[in-house]
Parts: structure tokens; sequence; C-alpha cells
DNA sequence: TTGACATTATAACTACTGTTATATATAATA
DNA sequence: TATTATATATAACAGTAGTTATAATGTCAA
């Protein structure tokens, strides 16, 4: 009793995002997705209440990408591949870092940290000496180096993402992940529940 | 043989800059800065050429009152005083830091980072031991250590602005950038002009 | 084949933008 | 005082945006 839809949602959601990745998401329009598509602007609002919508289908869409960044296994390491995953992403995918932590940010939702620090504990396991090492820290002391950690890699991507530094080579970007990790860590391991604990006031 | 014009230039920017500040770079248009001013568009096209033109001015205005947090004495550090200021103006001023560094940027002047090695030598001058240490630091070491402290600084700034942390207190900032300062500090002593030497490959 | 209905295209509405042509008012000059 | 240059206001132009009313199209079911 009714005609198939010739524009599924996957599609214009694709050229969308192929539009903010070749131009940014102020490329982003109606009209400009439409014409992407080679259609009118109607198959869009079949498909989606309103262009907000369409921001957060986009926005759930690039997630994903990210994600995919991150869970590549780049080193042995499991928090090293999350921190260069999102440098990686920052670095590639231009438009798509900007649109999701620049351009247009939603409040970073708090597992970003919690999962650091899980796969921080999964990777440093119970065999290495800074497995053990790391168990004797404080609660918050643990807390506190992944921490840092992030806060370094956010700032490392942002650097990245804007032409700041130019580290083209893989390697240029590990070897910056892993000496500032390598920091936090000696330093936490000296420090271990001493200055870290008291974290506000 | 003229008549003196009633808003000057600096009432212009001013009110430019203001909507920024309470409504972020997104509301400041030509009829907008009349609004707030008490007038129509005219004033403003008459001191400026157009609005690409005033955001220049406002960007150089705004990188003024950044550079006002930098230069405050928060501590006797002259480098953590400028990463303090940093942070505190992505803190207390997130709509111009987005403004500057976020929504539309431009290419991070090369001179930031050469800023920041200066006054870093110029606090640890010849009479600390560190300052001694320091210098026997390979170049590329020192080059190295100021740029994780500039990354760090960075990471911390955004996600402060983002609102991913919060923190009120001047102190709670003051702590992260110590604490992570004086762990790449330690780190270049310890391995210096060793790994950090060969940078590209 | 015909009727009903979903999908799509066209075009319009409203609201906003930067910019400018025109008109008005005002102050300094002759 | 009359003239003239300038500052400002009003209003318009062209372009874009989101959204939607209307019309055309095509497919399925009877």
């Amino acid at each position: 009793m009714n005609q198939p839809s010739v524009y599924s949602y996957s599609q214009i959601i694709d050229a969308a995002l192929e539009l903010i990745r070749e131009q940014g998401w102020s490329a982003v329009s109606a009209r400009a997705v439409a014409k992407k598509l080679g259609s009118s602007t109607m198959p869009i609002y079949s498909h989606v209440r309103s262009i907000e919508e369409l921001e957060k289908e986009l926005r759930i869409k690039a997630q994903g990408l990210l994600k995919e960044f991150q869970q590549r296994q780049y080193t042995e390491h499991t928090l090293l591949n999350l921190a260069f995953g999102y440098v990686a992403f920052a670095r590639d995918e231009k438009n798509l870092f900007r649109f999701l932590y620049l351009e247009r940010p939603e409040k970073l939702n708090p597992e970003d940290t919690s999962v650091m620090k899980e796969s921080f504990f999964a990777e440093f396991g119970e065999n290495s000496a800074e497995g053990k090492a790391l168990k004797e820290m404080q609660e918050s002391g643990q807390e506190a180096l992944v921490q840092y950690t992030w806060i370094f890699t956010h700032g490392l991507a942002m650097l990245v993402n804007s032409g700041a530094f130019d580290l083209n080579s893989d390697k240029a970007i590990l070897r910056f992940l892993m000496n500032a990790g390598e920091a936090f860590y000696l330093w936490g391991i000296n420090k271990a529940g001493d200055d870290l604990e008291n974290k506000d006031d």
C-alpha cells in the first residue's frame, strides 16, 4: 500500500558524515546533504525529525569511528592504544574530531576517564613490576595517574589537530605518549599517595 | 567640516567582545552588535570594513586579555604563571577561549612555544640546582621539556573549559600543573638527551 | 486497471546573515 | 546664516538557513 523509500536512513547519515569529513560541520545543511544525495530535502526529513536530530545521529556515528581508532592494536599496551587512537583520529579525521570536541562539544561523558583507568590496570597486570607498584598506590593516586595521562593525550590531540604539531609519523606520536606516561608513572611511584591525595581545596 | 562620531571604535569592539563573552562568537552579527550599542549597523561599518575585519580586531583584543591573565604573578615561577594564566583564562572566560582556540582557530603562532621556553629558563636561573641540571640537558631535551609542559597545559585548559574538569579552586589547577611539570622535569633529567633527541622518524 | 497512499520534488515561508543605497540629521565651516 | 561634509537611520538586496505546504510521482492492493 506504500512505496519503498529510495533513500535509506544510512545513505543520509553517510552523506552528511562525508560532508563533515570534507568541509566540516558548517557545510552540513538540509540542502547540502540532499545535493550530495542527489535528492530533494524531503527524504532527509522523512528519516529525521530535524537537523538537530541529524546532528545527534552524526555524533553517534562519529563516536563509533573514533572508537574504531581507539580499539586497534597498535601496540601491546591497551592504554597506549586508546591514547594513540585518540590522537591519530584527531590527526587523520580532522573535521570529525573538530565536530565532536571543538566546534560542537557536548559534555564529556564521565566514562571517558573510567574506561581509561580500567584498561590501564588491565594492561599493567599483576605480572609486571610496574603493576605491583601501581597496586600499592592509593586509590586516589591511581585515579590521578590516569587523569594526567588523559589530560596530556587530550592536549596532544588538540595540538596535532590544529596543525601546531605536525606529527606525520605514528612513531613520533607514540614516543610523546610513552614518554609522558612514563614520566607520570615514575613520578606517581615516588609520590605515591603523597601530594596526590589532597585533591581539592 | 564634519561631525564627531557618537559611537567610537572602542565602543564597538567592546560591545562585540561582550557579546562573545555572554553568548559566544555565534551571537556576533552586525545587527546584534548594533543592538547592544543602541545604534544602527552603520556606525560599525564606518569603523570597520567588514565583519571579517571585526573578527580580526576581536581576536587581537581577546588575545590581549589572555595575555593579562598570563602575566599576573600568581606564583614565583614565570612558567607556572604562564601556564596557570592560560588555564584560568580557559576557565573564567569560556567563550573568549573558545573563540580564540576552538570555534575559530587560526594557526597557532610559533611564538607560543618559544616564549614558554624563554621564560622557563628565566625562571630556573643559574642559582637553583635545577637550573644547572637543566643547562646540562641537550638543546633538544630542553625543547622537549617545554613542549611536554605546553601540551599538558593545553590539554588541561581544554578539559577545564569544556567542564570535564570542574576546577573552581586555583590551588587545584596549580597542583595539576606543578605535578606534571615536576614529572616531566625529573624524567627529563634522568633521560637527558637520550630518548628525547631522536624526534622524528 | 483503478484507487489509495507513501515518497519525493518543487516552491514557498520565515528568519537570519552581510552589505549597501538612500535618506535624514547634525555639526563645522564659509 | 547657508553650505557642505559626515554620521547615522531606514530600508532594501541577495544569499543562506530550517522547515513545510503543495503537487507530482510511483507502487502496492483490490
